[in-house]
DNA sequence: TGTATGACCCCAA
DNA sequence: GTTGGGGCCATAC
């Protein structure tokens, strides 16, 4: 089975998550870019939430277009996300970043 | 085969 | 600033 070049779609969403650098954050639909499925944004949320929670999956860098987290802020998952991300040194406010400063520029 | 859903995105009113 | 509608991709039934 050769997958080099057609990997499934959920394991390009993985590796384009994994390329996320230290400290910055990205939006789904970068991800989804870069996982060759064009504006499939809303696929890269359903693998995320297949993903195993003992991952190593950096997915709390992963926001929405307009840097915010796409949970509600009582949550579980909100407040793990955003723990995470001022563990990298990411500001959330509100349960926004701010993506001028944070955002992933590829 | 067709419809419904989703941790979304974009645009118009 | 908020709301509503359409669109994209893949999966489940």
């Amino acid at each position: 089975m050769i997958h080099s070049q057609s990997l499934p779609a959920n394991e390009r969403v993985w590796q384009a998550v994994a390329c996320i650098p230290f400290g910055k954050v990205a939006s789904y639909g970068q991800i989804a870019q870069l996982a060759g499925l064009g504006r499939g944004a809303r696929y890269v949320g359903t693998v995320l939430k297949q993903l195993p929670k003992d991952t190593t999956l950096p997915w709390h860098r992963v926001v929405n277009a307009k840097g915010k987290v796409s949970f509600t802020a009582d949550s579980d998952v909100y407040k793990r996300q955003t723990l995470k991300l001022s563990e990298e040194g990411i500001l959330v406010s509100n349960g926004k970043v701010d993506l001028k400063r944070y955002g992933w520029n590829v």
